[in-house]
DNA sequence: GCAATCCTTCGAAAAACTTGGAAGCAACGT
DNA sequence: ACGTTGCTTCCAAGTTTTTCGAAGGATTGC
């Protein structure tokens, strides 16, 4: 079993690299239909299989989603997922201290 | 130099292992104040070196700073910088693209 | 001073990640 | 059918991370 806390690990270590990070920026501003690999090597300029890898990590991690429409394979933003990891961190803030943080 | 994008790599790298997450949460939870190394340890049971590198690998990462009381070594959550994290996520979210998203 | 407590650094081995050329596969155009 | 385009998988080397026992400060209490 996986708990919540190495799923929420394993999207965070996804996302804790400077390509991957560029990568789902860039997907994530591209809208709910988001990018193909192209587009995406376009605009980070790394060789197409090094891409490839990360983009598999950041499927693996549930943080895109990859669609194919025709040749080309289009990668979109998993929203919730980043929604649901980003609130995860703030959970409970100073639920047992003093301060005024969130 | 270091960009923007390194920076926030590094930090969502430093978030991206079960052990330094449970870290980090148990941090912020504990408020302005922090938490003792100690207390770190009777939570998540790990060997204190262990713990010991992820609490530097933490730091140095700028998600947690350290401050010495007596023989005890106190963690504090830096708030801001995971304000700031979590916000670079989103920014520009859909900028380029259709859906309601954020 | 001496022991005890609290934590960090050293060192070294195993595991995971990163990189990218070459080769492969699938869809499209001619 | 054949080349082209778009992307993935294979392979292999190099780098980084992860782990933790043992040894090393630093500070407090006696």
């Amino acid at each position: 079993m996986t708990t919540k806390l190495d799923r929420h690990a394993g999207e965070l270590a996804a996302l804790g690299h400077p390509a991957r990070l560029a990568i789902l920026r860039f997907v994530v501003q591209a809208g709910a239909d988001g990018a193909a690999a192209g587009d995406i090597q376009a605009h980070i300029d790394i060789p197409a299989s090094t891409l490839s890898h990360h983009l598999k990590r950041l499927v693996d991690a549930g943080m895109l989603t990859s669609r194919s429409e025709g040749t080309f394979q289009f990668y979109a933003a998993q929203y919730d997922a980043l929604r649901t990891l980003t609130s995860y961190l703030w959970e409970d803030c100073c639920k047992r201290g003093k301060g005024s943080c969130c």
